[in-house]
DNA sequence: TTGAAAGCGCTAACAA
DNA sequence: TTGTTAGCGCTTTCAA
C-alpha cells in the first residue's frame, strides 16, 4: 500500500504552472484552448504518468453533490427485491450516478438511523421502499420535518400526503388475473398477505365481487415465516380453490409446505402470485402472477426523482400498471 | 423544498461563540466540559431548532475518508449473489459503514469504469466479487498498478499474486457430497458448470475418483441461457445418476427444463447445487448441495478488508470451509 | 496566456 | 473558558 496519492497541487508544481491551468486543461474547459499547446500536452503527461485522479471528495465538497442515490430498502434479498435493487443500481450507472444500499430489515428503529445518516447530505437523493416510514411516530415525524428541503426523496408503493410516491398499480393486473380464473371455473380464492402492507388487499377485496369470485383474507406476518406455516394449514383445512400469494418468496413458502401435507400443484390447488419475479418462472411449477414491467417502474422512480433533485416542489403520485403473466400454476379448464 | 441548511458558522453566529466552540460541543469533545454550562446547553437547543447536520462531505473531505465500502459484483439479482450482497450490507451497517453496489453484469469494460470511478477515493474499500477483473488485459492492469496504495482492495472466490482474496473452500462440502452420494448407489455424476469459473471443476475432477465416482463435465455459459438449455438437453440424452449444478439459479433453470422434458426429480435424476441460497430450500424438491456459512465467510471479508484499510500491506488468502445440507433432490437409497 | 486568492464546511493546533 | 487560523483538494472569479 501507501503509493502516493497525487493531488493537482503537485501536478502544478512539477509542471511549473498554477493549479488554475491544470484544473482547465484537465477539464477540458473551453478556457484550455488559450492554453499554449505545450503547457497542455505537459499537463496531461504528467497526469498519465503519475495516475493523477481528481479527488472525489473535494469535487462533492465543492459542488455539494455526491452523486450517490441512496437506497433504503425493508429487504434487498428476496427475489422480488433483489431484482429491484438491482435494476435500480443500473438505472442508477445508467444516468451516471451510484446506489447506495442501506437494508433496514422492516426495522423503523433503523430506518430512521438510516434517514439521519442520509440527511447529512451524504447522497444527492433518496429512494424509499419501507412501509414503517408511514407509521407516526415522534421521530419518523421529526425525520419528515428535518427531510425537507435537505434530500430529494420519493418512495416506492407508500402513500404520503406530502412526499412523491411510485406505486404498483394492482388493478389491471389482478382484473386480468379474476377473469382467467373464472373463466377457468375457480370459485374462491384466498389471498395470503401480511395484513401491515394494505394496498393489495383492498383491491383484492373490491375485485373479487365483480368477477363472481368469492374472496377470503388468509394473514401472516413477514416478520415471522412460522405464522405463514400456520397460515398455510389453515387453508389446507379450508380448501379453497386458489390461493393469491402476496409475494414470489410467500408463494414458494408456501408451495413448499404444500408440498410437504402432499398437496399437489396446480392438480389440487392453483397459485398466484403478486409482485412476481423472473424466478418465479423458474419454480416447479412455473407460477403464474401479476407483474410490474421494473423497467418502466424504475424509470418513473428516477424521473420523479430527478424532478426533486431539480427542485420541483409538486408531490405526485405515479402509479404503473400491472398485468397478468400465465404460467402453469393455475389448473386450466378442458 | 428549499428550506435552508444550517452550518456550523451560521450555528456559531447565532450563540454568539466560535466555530470551534461549536464543533467542540456538538462532537462531545473532552474539551466541552470546559465550556461553560450555559453557552453548552444554548449551542444544543439552538442545533435542535434549526435541525443542525453536520456537512458529511465536509467532514469526508477532512478525514479523507467516507465510511462507505463499494461492492463491485457482476451479479446481485439471483438468490446466491441477492444472499450475499444484503448480508454484505448488514455487515457493513454493523460496522459502521455503508455498502455501495455496483453492477457490473459481469462486462468487463463496465468493470474497469467502476473500478476507475472507486479509485478516485469515493469509498474507503471495495470488495469485489468479479471474475473478469483477473483477466489480464492492458487496462485492468493498468487498474491495478493505480489501486495499489490508493484503495483497499478484497476479492472474493478470485486467485491473484497481488489482492487478498477470501475463497469458498469446495472441498470439505464436495467430499462429503460425494460420500453421500456413493452411499446412495450414485455412480455417475456431471458438473453443469461455466468453464470461465474454473474452481469447481478443478476440485470435482480431483475428489470424484477418490470417491469411486464417474465426473462428466457439462458447460454452458452464465452469458446466455440458452446454452443452458442445450446443456441440459444434452444431460437428459446422456442420463447420469446425478447432476451438480453450479449455483441454485443454475440448478433452478435446469429443473425448469427437467419439468418440460418430463423429467422427475428426484426419481428420474439426482440433482446438487453448489453455491446454495435459502431459497434452495423452499424450492420443489427442496435442494440439497453444498454450501458456506453466510456470516462466517463475510466476517472474513470485512475483517480482512479492515486490515488493508489500517495499513496492513501482507496478502492473504483466507479459505472459508462448505458443508453440505441435505434435502431432497437426491435420490436415496432404500 | 497564466496566476493569485477566495471559498466550499469542518476540525484541530495554537493563542489568548 | 473561548477565539484565531490554517488547511483538507478542488474550482472559479478576478487580475495581470
Amino acid at each position: 500500500m501507501s503509493g502516493r496519492v497525487v493531488t493537482i497541487t503537485e501536478l502544478a508544481q512539477k509542471a511549473g504552472v498554477s493549479t488554475t491551468t491544470v484544473s482547465i486543461v484537465l477539464n477540458r474547459k473551453p478556457q484550455a484552448r488559450r492554453v499554449s499547446e505545450n503547457t497542455r500536452k505537459r499537463i496531461w503527461e504528467l497526469a498519465e504518468s503519475l495516475s493523477y485522479r481528481p479527488n472525489r471528495l473535494a469535487l462533492a465538497m465543492q459542488r455539494q453533490s455526491t452523486g450517490i442515490i441512496g437506497f433504503v430498502c425493508g429487504d434487498s434479498a428476496t427475489p422480488y427485491y433483489a431484482e429491484l435493487t438491482e435494476q435500480l443500481a443500473n438505472e442508477a450507472n445508467r444516468r451516471g450516478c451510484q446506489l447506495l444500499m442501506t437494508p433496514t430489515v422492516w426495522d423503523t428503529r433503523r430506518e430512521i438511523d438510516t434517514m439521519e445518516m442520509l440527511l447529512t447530505r451524504a447522497v444527492d437523493g433518496v429512494i424509499m421502499c419501507s412501509q414503517a416510514f408511514e407509521n407516526c411516530s415522534e421521530s419518523t415525524e421529526r425525520i419528515k420535518r428535518a427531510y425537507h428541503g435537505v434530500v430529494p426523496l420519493v418512495t416506492i408503493n407508500a402513500e404520503s400526503v406530502d412526499i412523491s410516491t411510485v406505486q404498483y398499480d394492482y388493478e389491471p393486473g389482478m382484473a386480468e388475473l379474476f377473469e382467467y380464473l373464472r373463466q377457468n371455473g375457480i370459485r374462491s380464492v384466498v389471498l395470503l398477505d401480511d395484513p401491515e402492507f394494505p394496498p393489495k388487499r383492498q383491491v383484492f377485496s373490491r375485485l373479487a365481487g365483480e368477477f363472481g369470485l368469492e374472496p377470503r383474507l388468509v394473514d401472516f406476518s413477514f416478520r415471522d415465516m412460522e405464522t405463514l406455516k400456520r397460515a398455510a394449514e389453515r387453508i389446507f383445512a379450508d380448501r379453497p380453490d386458489a390461493v393469491l400469494a402476496t409475494s414470489d418468496l410467500t408463494a414458494m413458502h408456501f408451495c413448499s409446505c404444500a408440498g410437504q401435507a402432499g398437496i399437489r400443484i396446480p392438480e389440487d390447488l392453483s397459485i398466484a402470485v403478486i409482485d412476481c419475479s423472473q424466478l418465479s418462472s423458474l419454480y416447479n411449477p412455473p407460477l403464474s402472477g401479476i407483474r410490474v414491467d421494473p423497467a418502466l417502474f424504475i424509470g418513473e422512480v428516477f424521473d420523479e426523482l430527478e424532478r426533486k433533485i431539480n427542485g420541483i416542489p409538486e408531490i405526485r403520485t405515479i402509479r404503473v400498471p400491472s398485468r397478468l403473466e400465465i404460467r402453469n400454476s393455475i389448473k386450466v379448464k378442458l
